[in-house]
DNA sequence: TAGGCATCTTAATGCTGCCTTAATTTCTTT
DNA sequence: AAAGAAATTAAGGCAGCATTAAGATGCCTA
């Protein structure tokens, strides 16, 4: 996950700087609302990752803002609040609160909800996005997650070189990709120049990966230009 | 969701009947633990839907069995502690708990509490967490629950890094896992740049794992990257 | 408190296999 | 047919790996 999106509902100032400044300097990235309409608009605008929530608003019952934001997303709310009594607390968590801090709350605490928070958030997304990550072209299949890469069923075995270019030209199946782009790609910028290498590994690729030397149905090339991976039809 | 199967760790009788009888009566189900290891046993064998912990048991720290109980499953655990100072919420919170109540507490407040989680389960599709304790790969067995290994039967003593190593690659079968990763994730992310250790670690397992130098089964290396674990046949 | 055991760490050695460069052959274009 | 571009092959150097052993650290026991 990148830096996650946090809603910082709070209308108390001092409150909102020690929360804003603690978030920013633990490395998430904020939004702002004082009152429960705009935290709505917020909300419904930018896909927060995270909302925190306060009850207290001037505008409008905390709770009803909780309700609004159901109706629509499942984003994880965390509600701040002075109010300790426990009907508060069920009225909140029953309304669709993930959890509840009463103030005053420990900035530490706050955290480490935080972090429970995207711990399950990081769980719910491997495991509801499935993220296969597989690429198939023909008889050709990589697994970028596992490092993997299979020729009709047979697994190879790639020298790192050979799987990077090997992803790069999956990764972009169909385009001509020049040269220096390879390169600079696999080597970073500094290069440049060596083609020579280029070829090598091209040719040990193409060694392992396609039938017979000139027979090349995965991986063309482009006189003067580059190379580039075609889509091959079903055919083993 | 059928009724919802929580596991309940307390040893404290009458806050155990307390607990027990006001969860039968709101339609849950009920398996009970009095100490860690019998908990650690109980989440094992029967695959709780929720876990329900005290973290003052007789026989070992709580936070201990949370760990534990990480190491093979994702089930959702709540703490119920006397303590409630910042220091130990955080440490529960970081060690794999969901959340964290402290004593006394309101029975009504926990109901709460445990509908959010059930929410949140049913949010994340059946059986979230859901992983057997034991993994089998080949003639490798491990038991994560009760943290041992098996090889053909016979019991191999690990040390402890040498266990972490094994797990890691074991939870990630078939994946290529980078130095960086492992090294973090046994050492945390300071050390980074040890890769002497990782393979003088990587030896000793082989040594007591693969059947003779150069006849590794188990453990590949892909030089450059890193290491992963094959599923080998059922074979010995 | 001291000693011994187990584990961790660091350093050193030999070795495998990857990368690079260069030279030769094959292909393409004019 | 000749020249340039690409493919292929082979060989040397070197980075990364496995393995061993010795020193450091911590823990348990007497």
């Amino acid at each position: 996950m990148n830096k996650p999106l946090i809603l910082t509902v709070e209308d108390d100032v001092p409150v909102r700087n020690l929360i804003t400044t603690t978030l920013k300097t633990h490395g998430y990235r904020i939004l702002l609302a004082a009152n429960g309409e705009a935290a709505i608009l917020e909300a419904s605008s930018h896909n927060p990752d995270i909302i925190l929530l306060d009850l207290g608003l001037p505008d409008m019952d905390g709770v009803e803002v909780i309700k609004k934001i159901r109706t629509w997303s499942n984003v994880p709310i965390i509600v701040i609040s002075a109010r300790s009594e426990d009907a508060d607390k069920i009225e909140a968590l029953d309304s669709g609160a993930d959890d509840y801090l009463t103030k005053p709350f420990s900035v530490e605490e706050l955290l480490a909800r935080l972090r429970v928070t995207q711990r399950r958030l990081a769980l719910m997304g491997t495991e509801a996005g499935q993220q296969t990550s597989v690429f198939t072209n023909g008889a050709l299949k990589i697994d970028y997650a596992a490092g993997c890469v299979y020729l009709g069923g047979e697994e190879l075995h790639l020298t790192p070189i050979e799987y990077k270019l090997l992803c790069l030209l999956s990764q972009n199946v169909g385009k001509v990709l020049t040269h220096t782009f390879i390169t600079r790609n696999i080597w970073g910028s500094s290069w440049d120049n060596d083609i020579a290498s280029l070829r090598v590994f091209m040719a040990s690729l193409r060694k392992k990966l396609e039938k017979g030397p000139g027979k090349y149905q995965y991986i063309q090339t482009h006189i003067g230009i580059g190379y580039r991976m075609l889509r091959v039809g079903n055919d083993d």
